[in-house]
DNA sequence: GACGGTTTGTAGCTAGCACTACAAATAGGC
DNA sequence: GCCTATTTGTAGTGCTAGCTACAAACCGTC
């Protein structure tokens, strides 16, 4: 079979035989389900019903359940929270900028499409041993967001704004410690208003 | 059988047949691990080898894993926060009081006999639909804990130690918001140190 | 010391899990 | 219109979970 592997090196993306399901729409249904009942409760026959396939369109597609599911992250990350953290750095007075990033999270965290939290705080608590590096991989980005806050803080210190002699550190750890228990709250049902009173509550910590 | 129905019922506990096993030592065993695993991923094959009884006898003496794990709970409670809690009410002054709180509950939370967290917080996360249940009554014991928060707060503002235009609820809401923030941070592996750095903040709530 | 109630250890049960063979169905390339 | 690559639906695999039947071992009581 001489095949011409340059032509077909081209040309990226060439759907020869049977076209797949909507990979997109599916994964924003495993979304809602993880983000609903978390990783080890959501069961692959659940996803499957949930996103109109079968069990080997799922393997086929997304490798298997943890695939899925970091997958299903990442779209978590961009659609709800890219633009908040962006918000955080476009705001110039880091007040502000924080009350406005802790508004929009007691709003996320108690979104109707999904009223119960942050998934990547909930979704992978309790995870048997043998899929630890999910919990870790959420522990991570995690940590990158208290880098995220740690940034804005010392740049409100920069800009004057903050005084010098704040644990900038500190209050970063805190301010995320604070946020992962909104999720906490969020999954218990706690109701909007109750993380309006959090949320307004946390401007407090940044000095 | 001519039973003598009033003298068995007289005599309290008389253990017939074959002694049990040490059912109180054996709990322990079981709240060690619950407390490092989660109820979920805890197996009760695990329990029994940590207890060093076979299921029988964990059924016979708990009934099921979902009770044995509420009696963990229990004592968990008491032996870890019942002086904590007590030591909020006995120190006059309620900012020292919180302050000693917190730095006390760091230390829980990062103690050597489980440095994962508050199982009432993080025991029952992401546990199937079935056991539901288990995840309402902890849910219910963190709302008594935060109703004690709120009971403290009031005094001080009874005691003039807080300004009277301060929204106790909310602050209460935000301080157990931050102590099951805590018991995620911990349960990921921070450390004790990161944890004081938190409780540190923390007063700063109280107002 | 035999009896009767209780606990124990062995072994196994049912149900549900993540995951997969396999063949029929689909659709582009020649 | 055949070939070939890919996806699909059916049906099932192996494994582990929580839980239990059963008979032997135990121990106060008569």
């Amino acid at each position: 079979m001489p095949v011409k592997i340059n032509e077909t090196i081209i040309q990226p993306h060439v759907p020869k035989g049977r076209q797949r399901f909507d990979r997109a729409a599916a994964l924003d249904r495993a979304l809602e389900l993880f983000w609903r009942k978390g990783f080890t409760p959501t069961t692959v026959g659940e996803l499957c019903a949930v996103m109109g396939i079968n069990p080997p369109s799922l393997y086929g597609a997304f490798g298997n359940k943890a695939q899925l599911f970091m997958e299903a992250i990442a779209q978590y990350e961009r659609v709800y929270w890219d633009q908040t953290w962006v918000a955080l750095e476009a705001e110039p007075d880091v007040r502000k900028a924080f009350a406005a990033f802790f508004a929009e999270a007691a709003r996320i965290l108690t979104s109707p499409d999904a009223p119960c939290g942050c998934v990547v705080v909930t979704g992978a608590i309790n995870v048997p041993a043998e899929d630890q590096h999910i919990a870790d991989a959420l522990r991570n980005l995690r940590e990158q967001e208290r880098d995220l806050f740690l940034a804005r803080l010392q740049r409100g210190v920069a800009d004057g704004q903050l005084a010098d002699e704040i644990d900038t550190d500190a209050i970063a750890t805190s301010l995320i410690t604070l946020l992962e228990g909104m999720s906490i709250e969020a999954s218990g049902g706690a109701a909007g208003k109750r993380l309006q009173q959090v949320a307004a509550c946390a401007v407090r910590l940044v000095g």
